[in-house]
DNA sequence: GATTAGATAGACCGATCTGTCTATTTAATC
DNA sequence: GATTAAATAGACAGATCGGTCTATCTAATC
């Protein structure tokens, strides 16, 4: 079924969160932005916390779908996709509401390990991870764990260097960093 | 002057918003923590923003302090000092109290780009890098505002794979890198 | 001992917060 | 046209928010 209002009130949740924050974001201005009423968010969620989870676990689906199909996209070959995530995090960062990582955002927020909204950031980040791996194994590298992590690493680098201090060279910065690495891992 | 209750209000807000956060952490929390009276704050400050700004002040003197100290003592050598960067963080990360870096959950909260906390934070982050600059000069590297800039994005990596993924290891995974990044600048 | 500055407790303000409830309306199905 | 389920507006609750104000008290200085 998938009811459509509650798809659009996760995609608003999902807007004025990533923007604005989630303790900052009051359910009023959610149901004002998505034109809806307050029992209808709430036969639809139980609370706050749960339409942050259902916000959360979209944005993890969106961006990685996005993320995975920018970098095959750009790196149309195995040995070209590891330089690619680098060119991705360029494009995202050019985005006009760009507003850092979701996930490290939210981790600030509710920093409790244990907490559910922390405990997806982590997945999410796995998840990223778990791709950057495949990618170095698809290249042929000799040790493909190492510089998936390096890599990793790198591109989390980039996001807050990017969002915290405002670097728009983050991204290449991280670019050449990565050449660096990769070009050790042939050697 | 530097009144003692003054002193002693930004301590304990540095501790409360560090471990919950700015939003989730009210004014009457803090003044019941502190043991001061709700005047002595707005005394002493104008408004809350102005506490938070005061305490990400001082956090950012106490932790450059301590990390260049701990860099310092654990690089005797100033080509040991550029890896001793990574053993400080998994200091840092190890502490019971570790809840990430200040700075990010502060620009993860407070997203607008202009606004002072932002700011404070692009600049704590400036400085750290502006350090690790002056190590990579002081080790006579062919290219030391490049290195200076991988070993910063690592950096940064590790310390958001330690505290949204829970990885432990981050601190280790980065030095590793960061060796292979120096060892191709010597080269 | 009088003066003065700083800190105190606590009432109070208006706004906002998450979440509940009710009574009504809309819209689709039979 | 009757039934049913979903969505509506809006009142309401109880708590908390940041911030102001007053009247009292403490402690140091002269």
């Amino acid at each position: 079924m998938a009811s459509k209002k509650r798809e659009h009130l996760i995609d608003t949740a999902l807007e004025l969160f990533y923007q604005n924050g989630f303790h900052a974001t009051g359910i009023d201005r959610i149901l004002e932005v998505a034109g809806v009423a307050r029992m209808t968010l709430y036969n639809h969620f139980k609370s706050k916390d749960e339409l942050i989870l259902a916000a959360l676990r979209r944005r993890d689906e969106k961006f990685r779908n996005w993320f995975m199909r920018t970098v095959e996209t750009i790196g149309d070959t195995p040995d070209k996709r590891l330089p690619a995530i680098f060119d991705a995090l360029a494009e995202w960062f050019n985005e006009k509401q760009f507003s850092g990582c979701m996930f490290i955002n939210a981790s600030a927020e509710f920093s409790a390990p244990d907490d559910p909204i922390h405990g997806v950031s982590a997945e999410h980040k796995n998840l990223i991870l778990k791709y950057i791996t495949k990618l170095a194994k698809d290249a042929d590298l000799a040790n493909p764990e190492d510089v998936a992590d390096s890599l990793m690493l790198l591109a989390e680098g980039a996001i807050v260097m990017r969002y915290v201090a405002g670097d728009e060279q983050a991204a290449s910065r991280a670019k050449l960093a990565a050449e660096k690495i990769l070009l050790a891992s042939k050697a």
